[in-house]
DNA sequence: CCGCAGATCTGACAAATGTCATCCCCAAAC
DNA sequence: GTTTGGGGATGACATTTGTCAGATCTGCGG
């Protein structure tokens, strides 16, 4: 039995891919986590072989828990699934170890699939979304023109993310500035909106 | 047995909805679609009695693909399942007929409930979604003011705007300015995003 | 110790954006 | 038949942005 831990925050989708993987005679949800802190409690508490995680969830996300669970229990196979196959999010699974990257608008089958051979010790990475992440390069952006850029999003204006960041108006625009030219944006939205599919932020 | 159509653009949440659904006895899903055109397609051939559909999607949104189902298949009850439970959507699936509205972090297990009661010619309304929905009144947006905010998403500027609308730049001025107004926003960004979160978009 | 890069700030300037008053046209409502 | 509201436009204005050239200060590698 393969033993796996699934952490995705939208209950409905948590239960669909356990009963999908509750098809698999030699595949067993051991544990379910909605979000970063409990993945580890759960993980913990089940030992699995296999975690299972989803990137977007509120507070932090599946790949920090992946690296949390990794330090915790260095024999537990880490898989991440995602809605978005981000270069960057590639990239950082990568760096946190991650054995498997999955998008959500694969076929369902291929999930059991890529566990099996996850715990065989295989790595499981669509290929198209490697060459994406190789040739798009590494994060350009300095963490604190990613701080700004973050704070950016929602239209918040650049007195208030002043404010919020304990910066000079002058230095905040530097920073949007400089964060637009290296997105190639032509506005901070635009930034903001490269930087994230880029899975910068 | 209670004929299902299931209308998910991510193949791997729709094929583990499948596997959800197909747990129980009574319920057999007899179609799958990936969008709105398919769903229709799908529809006229499998005949079901309940189509489940999801709002978001690449094209024409489920709400969208409920009201063409309803117009070719009167008999075939609407069932919208979506992320974000936004008020918005909530009335433009009653609008449209739905029987039921259900967001995706509710609990796995209310899927097949909900199924059964709608097919027993019930509504599933989660309460707090519809006081919202209520409470939040309708979309205060004209059309054109909807049009010239959807464009203005992603960072456009005024000038792409009024070019990709064939309006002059003063009158996208206007139109956002009172989009701003009315969703007490305080920049076009946070008039989109405003919009967005009521699902008036 | 030097140089460099990142973080921070300032001031000045041009361009884009948001607001407002005012106008026209048209169709639906009263 | 007149009021009303949406669509569309113009011009003027204040504010917010984005850009650029400098200017500190810091820690780190050589």
């Amino acid at each position: 039995m393969i033993r796996v831990l699934l952490v995705e925050d939208q209950a409905m989708v948590r239960g669909a891919l356990a009963s999908l993987l509750g098809l698999e005679p030699d595949i067993e949800v051991v544990g379910e986590a909605a979000d970063a802190g409990e993945a580890l409690a759960v993980a913990l508490r089940t030992r699995p072989d296999v975690a299972l995680l989803d990137v977007e969830m509120p507070g932090d996300d599946g790949i920090t828990a992946a690296s949390r669970i990794r330090e915790a229990l260095p024999g537990c196979r880490i898989m991440i699934l995602t809605t978005f196959g981000r270069p960057g999010y590639l990239r950082r699974a990568m760096e946190v170890g991650a054995m498997a990257f999955l998008v959500k608008d694969s076929p369902a089958r291929e999930l059991a699939a890529a566990v099996r051979r996850v715990r065989g010790g295989e790595r499981v990475i669509d290929p198209g979304l490697a060459a994406a992440a190789l040739s798009a390069g590494p994060n350009p952006l300095s963490p604190r023109e990613r701080d700004v850029l973050v704070a950016a999003s929602g239209g918040t204006s650049i007195a208030d993310i002043a404010a919020r960041l304990h910066l000079s108006e002058g230095t905040v625009r530097n920073y949007l500035s400089s964060a637009i030219r290296k997105t190639h944006a032509r506005n901070r939205i635009e930034a903001v909106e490269r930087a994230r599919t880029q899975g910068w932020l």
